[in-house]
RNA sequence: UGGGGUAUGGGGUAAUUGGCAGCCCGCCGGAUUCUGGUUCCGUCAGUCUAGGUUCGAGUCCUAGUACCCCAACCA
């Protein structure tokens, strides 16, 4: 991983030349412009990250514009969702604006192009206009419509602004040119005719700009200098373009630049396949923590600024590509390993019998308290007490009745450390009806309290336990290491229909130390050898695994078949 | 089928614009460690193909190949 910052990538060096060459006077704006019909995902982090971070490197400022130019798709609920999201990846809008708000400038815009005869209404339906379009490398043909007198079309786009036609009998569309090469400039459709009811203006409008007719312009009203957005868009510059210098503008126009989007492996952001595991139950809703939407995410326990150092760093490129999840792990580890609380806890409980453990007078086990530090990566975190007694829960797989090659922890006749108390030795098991191990006796050394012994004999593992009469129980929600199961061979996340359910499994009776009723919703603490467990936003008592550790140990395991 | 875009180790991304192909993830090996974590050191491995220009090509030229995007009144 390099340095925050120190990573290159192109838009940064157009900026630096636009700033150079004092094209738009010093000034650097951008925008983040999400459609409000769903919630972000770890695709939209990465354009937030370079709209917001591309201003905040030079200088600049950022908005956030809502392309609410869609009524039929878009909610205020989703607009809410979004502007929670922005805040938690660490981000401020310079300004929050609309795309509705610019409606009546848009308008009065299109009645100008009109006037100048670049600008026509069609009287004909969607699949003549598409069917007259033509096809690649197939030109395509005029609408009868298309050289309709001025004074005509005039009435008749102010007729439909007045309501006085159906839904899609008619469309406003810019006179461009039928042959062009680029699809895009075929009279694309700038109003349609919607009758519908938008989130916030209502029922003011029954005719919407398409994005086409309204981004560039929003973008120009706002003084936006880079407009950046995703590759798709590519084949629309020269629209974007052609819209702006037919327009009375300043002579410093908005440029459009555009980038290969975000992708992961074992991730899907397809909002339709994303709609379908929420509507058919396969996960709890959209914040569900195998979601790979931003709130699926905060509740996983992925945080923030490991989600912004991974998609700054990973660099921006208009090379289509597909990042292994583990790259985004790895950042989520590092950012984790230094901020997590150490805690123990035991997701599969075996009991640990110290036979020589001394008891009271009146013949109840001892109880004894160790301090132990917080975060050995962050000594500031300080230390907290836990207890420990004579009979104690371990990880099943720490202890093996006969050990494989290369296995360190307890087994019989084996001394290890139990992390911050003692070290024991195992000296016999108890077995159930079909040959289970149910529970381990061992020994401790009194003269090793607090793990050292005095004689300076070493162990090979320390292990993390906890205190059987002092724990308290969770439930623990472990996942397919990814949000959803792998896609191999599939480039683009959109020829696979038949999605594999991603599968949760929750453990119950889960043994922790007591500090650990004391997290916060949303905490990410690190139970030791077992990796990072976010405590649930809602509900107390739940875990769910963000990211295991590195395990040599299932390295080696794997490497032995 | 026409137009546009992109190709650098297993994955991602750099290369001062013609001058030692670097970095991150991963893999493998070693050291340290009261987490088989962390940290540290090391190894493996790359310029889509074929020609050409040049003292010298990832970079320039020619011809190919592969992949992505575009024919919504979605964005």
């Amino acid at each position: 991983m390099t340095e925050a910052g120190s990573y290159s990538d192109f838009i940064r060096d157009r900026v630096r030349k636009d700033l150079e060459e004092g094209t738009y006077g010093g000034r650097v704006q951008t925008r983040f412009p999400p459609e409000p019909n769903g919630y972000l995902h770890i695709g939209h982090a990465k354009a937030i990250t370079v709209d917001f971070g591309t201003a905040e490197q030079f200088g600049g400022i950022c908005n956030l514009r809502l392309d609410d130019t869609n009524p039929d798709t878009e909610e205020a609920e989703y607009f809410t969702s979004i502007l929670d999201d922005i805040a938690w990846l660490g981000y401020t809008p310079a300004a929050v604006l609309h795309a509705s708000d610019y409606f009546a400038q848009l308008y009065e815009w299109a009645e100008l192009l009109v006037e100048r005869g670049l600008a026509y209404v069609d009287d004909q339906d969607g699949e003549t206009i598409s069917a007259q379009r033509g096809g690649f490398g197939k030109p395509g043909t005029n609408s009868p419509f298309r050289d309709r007198p001025v004074a005509e079309n005039l009435d008749l786009l102010r007729r439909m602004k007045a309501g006085e036609f159906p839904d899609g009998s008619r469309v406003l569309r810019a006179k461009i040119d039928m042959n062009h090469e680029n699809m895009a400039l075929r009279d694309p459709v700038m109003y349609r005719i919607r009758h519908s009811h938008h989130f916030r203006t209502g029922d003011e409008w029954c005719i919407y700009p398409t994005y086409d007719w309204a981004h560039g312009q929003s973008d120009a009203i706002e003084k936006v200098t880079h407009s950046i957005c995703t590759l798709e868009f590519d084949t629309h510059r020269p629209l974007y373009d052609w819209y702006l210098e037919q327009l009375p503008l300043p002579a410093e126009k908005p440029q459009q630049i555009e980038f290969a989007r975000l992708e992961l492996t074992h991730t899907v952001t397809s909002k339709r396949r994303l709609a379908k595991l929420v509507a058919d139950g396969t996960v709890d809703g959209w914040d569900d923590a195998r979601m790979p939407t931003l709130r699926g995410l905060r509740r996983r326990g992925y945080p923030a600024a490991a989600l912004r150092a991974f998609c700054t760093e990973v660099g921006t490129t208009r090379t289509n590509s597909r990042q292994n999840i583990e790259a985004l792990e790895a950042y989520v580890r590092r950012e984790l390993n230094q901020t997590a609380q150490r805690r123990m806890a035991v997701l599969r409980p075996l009991r640990v019998v110290i036979d020589n453990w001394p008891t009271d007078a009146d013949g109840s086990p001892v109880t004894e308290k160790f301090e132990v530090g917080n975060n050995p990566e962050n000594p500031a975190d300080g230390t907290r007490l836990v207890s420990f007694s004579g009979e104690l829960f371990i990880e099943t797989d720490d202890f093996a009745e006969v050990p494989p090659p290369k296995f360190f922890r307890l087994s019989i006749g084996r001394e290890v450390r139990l992390r911050g108390a003692y070290l024991i030795t195992a000296t016999s098991v108890e077995h159930d009806a079909v040959g289970n191990v149910t529970c381990v006796h061992a020994t401790y050394d009194p003269a090793t309290r607090g793990g050292d012994a005095p004689d300076g004999r070493k162990v090979k593992s320390t292990m993390h336990w906890v205190s059987a009469p002092h724990a308290i129980e969770v439930e623990v929600a472990l996942y397919e290491r990814l949000f959803t199961a792998p896609v191999p061979g599939d480039a683009t996340g959109e020829a696979l229909d038949d999605l594999n359910p991603t599968s949760r499994q929750v453990l119950a009776g889960c043994k922790v130390e007591a500090a650990l009723a004391e997290v916060t919703p949303g905490q990410v603490v690190q139970f030791e050898r077992l990796g990072y467990f976010a405590a649930d936003l809602d509900q107390s008592g739940l875990f769910h695994r963000t990211v295991g550790l590195r395990d040599e140990w299932a390295a080696i395991q794997k490497r032995q078949g």
